[in-house]
DNA sequence: AATAAATCGGACACACTGTCCGAAGAATCA
DNA sequence: TGATTCTTCGGACAGTGTGTCCGATTTATT
């Protein structure tokens, strides 16, 4: 029982790595050229498998590009969750929490653009997801949510409607990695870290 | 001369009205289901004209798609330019300019919605508009910029690199706009519109 | 009525999707 | 080792959509 177990686990671990193989390849070309643009013919070429086997691991087109985000949205929360642990004080949180994902997001621009711009269509399959914020996710809302009532309670910001508060908060990352996103050649990583950061707070201060 | 003038005018008309009219479908079934689930066919029956008169229209599916975001832009604008000349407040500006955004937003949100998620794919076909604010459209982000101008020099808003200025306030301005178009049941425009503007203004007074 | 232009409708080649299946290969078990 | 099971391969397949083309038909102009 133990060796099926644990054969069965190599499987599941082979069939992973298959698996992120394609994932791989099929984010780097639809971050290249559009999700349009690639035939699943290409991925697979490019992958190294055979087109029929591709869809032995993704129903369909649909799926693995849902696939491709999903992948790059839960590296984005890995990335951020050490520093978001690191720090308790509230605009320092914003600041880790907007300096993380630009961090995420000058790692794979291309993609990255690509996850916003192709938010809609993925979110719309997923009855999970909210409307609200549902790029940046449902669990980084709940970190803005999170560290502005902690500012809040700390007499740091001015009350508000709390909903709104992270409304708000979001509304301006989001942008920002949208812009930043399209730009070929974006300002240094710590300086618009900082300055959207900043500008948050202003909004915030009590 | 006179008559063969009038003549190519009116043809001219008729053009652009029927060109007009397969754009308006254009842009309703993708606002409903998309971009990529709706074919040529559908269209141009919905249209009521032949699939290959399409084709005398618009060379192919992208210059449709683009030809109904740029008409969606053209109106934007024009709504736009009214309030823009009644006020000359920066802060006054700043609050029509957003009202008058959302009011279109709101017109027609599954197109709107759309239109931020295709504008990357249509923006990188012509080489005119830059990266920054790309949506937006370069003219709001002039907008933008001149509104800011003129609260600097009045004393109103804190100095900054203007560049960057216009680059926050439009940030803003873009993920405000997307998480409307996303929502189901947006909250009242004016109240939206106000706590957008109010925001901003914190993060710009002197 | 004659002429010119726009539209129609359908045929065409081409490309891609998603499904299927038998053959070949690799890993596992007896 | 040989038998068994699982995976992959490669190619065939129907279905759908795109963009092109052209002769026939309608509509407007003179």
């Amino acid at each position: 029982m133990a060796a099926r177990k644990s054969s069965d686990n190599l499987k599941e671990v082979i069939r992973d790595f298959r698996r992120d193989q394609v994932i791989d390849v099929a984010r780097r070309l639809f971050g290249e050229r559009g999700t349009t643009e690639v035939s699943m013919d290409e991925i697979a070429a490019e992958a190294g498998v055979a087109r029929s086997t591709v869809y032995v691991y993704f129903a369909n087109r649909d799926e693995l590009l849902r696939a491709c985000l999903q992948r790059m949205l839960n590296q984005l929360l890995e990335s951020i969750a050490v520093d978001w642990e690191r720090d308790t004080e509230p605009a320092q949180r914003l600041r880790t929490l907007i300096g993380g994902m630009f961090e995420r997001l000058d790692d794979n621009p291309a993609f990255f653009r690509l996850a916003l711009v192709t938010q809609e269509a993925v979110t719309q399959g997923s009855a999970a997801v909210g409307s609200e914020l549902a790029l940046i996710g449902l669990e980084i809302a709940g970190m803005i949510d999170n560290l502005y009532l902690e500012g809040v309670s700390s007499g740091l910001f001015r009350p508000m409607e709390p909903d709104r508060a992270t409304s708000l908060i979001g509304q301006q990352i989001y942008g920002a990695m949208s812009v930043r996103a399209s730009e070929l050649i974006p300002i240094p990583r710590a300086d618009a870290a900082a300055e959207v950061t900043e500008f948050i707070l202003r909004g915030l201060f009590a």
